[in-house]
DNA sequence: ATGAAAGCGCTAACAT
DNA sequence: ATGTTAGCGCTTTCAT
């Protein structure tokens, strides 16, 4: 079953194929009758424009790529939501390629991308560090590129990320002044700026309030609800001192809680709680848990937006970087309220 | 910048692009010096094929459309992770359209994926009933087609699917085992066959340990925290007797548990409660929730691997059809456990 | 083992 | 208002 094309049009109406084409584009030379006929006419044959050829022809496939490491995080899969229907509602297609925070897959998504020849890339890179080089790539073939979240910062390439800084600066803040001082910092063993940040942030706050972060008080590792409850455990085994822990992510936060509880230390009164990133369950738990709210949502919608802004300019690379910073939320709970 | 093409390696070697297209395409009739010349060269000016004419001329593009009604869910998102992850093994690109249940986004997304000449559809459809037609139209292009968790039965279409009946029914089952009798049912309003057949088994366990199903112990709406809530509310206020409740969905069943604990009605004890969908909060949350998983990842991974296999046959249409159902997997916690 | 040539289905510049 | 023409960058058949 061959596919109807403009020719089949032409030919029933006895008119050139590019009257068809003309008509199907709307072009204002074509008269309304033939444009009745030809939309009437593709209606009938169950006509569907191939995308292929025309974005060969004319250099445009409407079509970006994004790049996360997992859709199986309650983060990426919301960020890629509100990506996506933006841009589905400015006529763009989607295509998608997850790197499981692999160097060679993240490569590999990017050659299918440019193959594709899509009009650009939205990415959450894998690793800053090692990632630099073939995000190089597609900034020379000047290929719009713009990353969410995880940026590398040495490209010239537009942003959109949360102030990570601030995040760990307000947190900490917060259970400084609901009294904490021993507050232990768990945090992720990947070299990435977003966990430094919240790190620095961290040692900021603590800082201002003149107290010390010895070596001892942060932990590093896989971020997860295992670390948590071993990072908790290890504390209490050196018989280190705290008052509250500050993890970088809510599933180590949630690990940690459990193990506190578990061992009979009370939340939020001998020890407050506070994670990151606000998953559904932080406000089910008992006690609830405390943390940081990304706006992943919003984040995906700005993104799509800065990307169609900085589109529709005449030369991409030329325009004035932006890099589009959203504040974190606090979302205090009663895991870090002892009052 | 041009990009480089087949004809500029071409030009550079003095051979013709022919021979280079060969060459790349691992011909069996280059010889090997040739092979490595020309690999050489478009290494060095950069190369990257372009899609968009290969798949116009070969009539494949290696890309197949996915449709969701919202990745902003965990179930969604996961299957997706599922599919694409082994897609993508299999030398596929993932488009991705997000329907967020409307019918008129459906269909656009489904001529998007026509237009962009995907080499088949995997979807999990808004509206069984609605959305038959539409669905009708590509299985006439005779383009591949596979649905997964929301099929449109009456179309011959493979699918893979959990068996809801079964999951509806050992779900009460284990709650009429743990002693509970008067059990509620919390399902959607939504006209969706997997509820329906939750509802299913739901009633037949219940018939089969001879108890009655009045039509007041099934209240259904959007499916939410605060249905969820409501519901009992609704319950209690008009004094309606029950022992357990067995909602559809693992927020509607986190809604009843605050409401009932937040009367001060214990749960196991007085009242038990079942989700469904293993949501990761589940685990968490004090008592912890009994639920039904749904495999969500294998899923992604078994409609992929039926897809491809499928795809493989010479007849996509004419091959037997296949629907692959999965078993439910009862995850029973406190929630329900009174003992 | 390589070359020549046709054409996939469009867009767009240049006629008329 | 419509027709003519020339590609876009490949794949693929038929030659040599």
């Amino acid at each position: 079953m061959k596919r109807t094309t403009i020719h089949d049009i032409a030919r029933e109406l006895d008119v050139t194929f590019s009257t068809v084409a003309r008509a199907l584009n709307d072009h204002p030379a074509i008269s309304v009758a033939t444009k009745a006929a030809v939309l009437e006419t593709a209606k009938r044959l169950n006509y569907q424009q191939n995308k292929l050829a025309s974005s060969l022809r004319s250099g445009r496939t409407n079509v970006i790529g994004i790049i996360v490491p997992s859709l199986d995080t309650s983060f990426f899969s919301s960020v890629v939501h509100g990506i996506e229907k933006v841009m589905t509602d400015n006529g763009y297609s989607i295509l998608l390629y997850q790197t499981g925070e692999s160097l060679s897959q993240e490569q590999k998504g990017i050659d299918t991308f440019l193959q594709s020849r899509v009009d650009g890339i939205i990415s959450s890179v894998s690793s800053e560090a090692e990632g630099a080089g073939f995000y190089e790539q597609i900034c020379k073939r000047q290929v719009p590129l713009l990353f969410f979240d995880r940026a590398i910062g040495q490209l010239p390439v537009p942003s959109v990320t949360i102030n990570d800084y601030q995040a760990g600066f307000v947190a900490t803040e917060h259970l400084l002044q609901q009294g904490y001082r021993r507050i232990v910092h768990l945090t992720s063993d990947q070299d990435l700026t977003i966990f430094k940040e919240r790190f620095r942030g961290y040692k900021a706050a603590m800082k201002q309030h003149g107290l010390p972060v010895p070596k001892k008080m942060t932990l590093k590792g896989r971020l997860s609800l295992e670390f948590g409850r071993a990072s908790v455990q290890q504390l209490l085994d050196e018989k280190i001192p705290f008052d509250a822990v500050f993890a970088a992510e809510d599933y180590t936060a949630m690990g940690a809680l459990q193990l506190l509880l578990e061992k009979g230390i009370k939340v939020p009164e001998q020890v407050g709680v506070m994670g990151f990133a606000n998953e559904a369950f932080g406000a089910f738990v008992t006690p609830s848990l405390s943390t940081v709210d990304q706006q992943t949502v919003k984040m995906g919608e700005m993104t799509a937006q800065l990307f169609l802004k900085l589109i529709g300019e005449k030369d991409y690379y030329k325009a004035a970087q932006e890099h589009i910073v959203l504040d974190p939320i606090l979302i205090p709970r009663a895991s870090s309220l002892p009052k």
